[in-house]
DNA sequence: GCACTAAGATAGTCTTAGCTG
DNA sequence: CAGCTAAGACTATCTTAGTGC
């Protein structure tokens, strides 16, 4: 479950920041109120900015994204990814030790010198 | 020199889109206005700006962003990687075709199934 | 409880018109 | 030319107060 964000289903039409927070958020079981209490929104607004955020209405400032991106233990770069492929690169070095980090780094750039 | 972008030195106190705008566009080698320009912004408009986004007086909507990450040849999400080594990471995917994409996943996703 | 929304209050960005080295 | 800035015009988000399931 943790590993299999991108393969939750999610409107492909939404904006890219709405889709990826869906998802995210769908994958960690929050309610969406309780992810912006999570990351640190009043509780009284939490609801509607959340919502605003994943129907694509809104979009937070970096700061919100930061929380929010904590609360649900991904890289703050992932809401951003704009192709699936690297949306799973940047999950799965999220979730990796700093040996594994230091390992698919020498292994991506082994790739680019080949190039 | 492409391979580059995060040894370049811009001020380490500034905003996180700040900072990775203003890496990649030296990189490049192209002014402010000149980017902005490139990038679909109104000639009038760009040098203030690019300028705005690069000393994290204002942060661009996704669509600019994404213009500006096309001018630029980095993927989007490059301008909100938090730690350098990812980075790096988005960087390098950018730059590799899609065989080296296809390894580059498949070593993320045996690493993750590690810890 | 959860997802969602309208609309006014609030806070942001964008444009213009400059400046300095 | 390149980098940078103030400030008003403009446009976005946030809060409040709700709705329906």
């Amino acid at each position: 479950m943790p590993r299999g964000i991108t393969r939750s289903e999610v409107d492909p039409d939404l904006p890219l920041f709405a889709r990826r927070l869906k998802a995210a958020r769908l994958s960690s079981g929050l309610s969406q109120e309780r992810l912006g209490v999570a990351a640190g929104v009043d509780e009284f607004s939490a609801s509607a900015r959340i919502n605003q955020y994943e129907r694509g209405k809104h979009t937070p400032d970096v700061l919100t994204a930061a929380h929010l991106a904590k609360a649900l233990k991904v890289p703050l770069a992932y809401f951003w990814a704009a192709e699936d492929d690297l949306a799973k690169l940047i999950l799965w070095y999220g979730q990796l030790n700093a040996k594994s980090r230091k390992t698919l780094l020498a292994t991506a750039d082994e790739l680019s010198q080949q190039e």
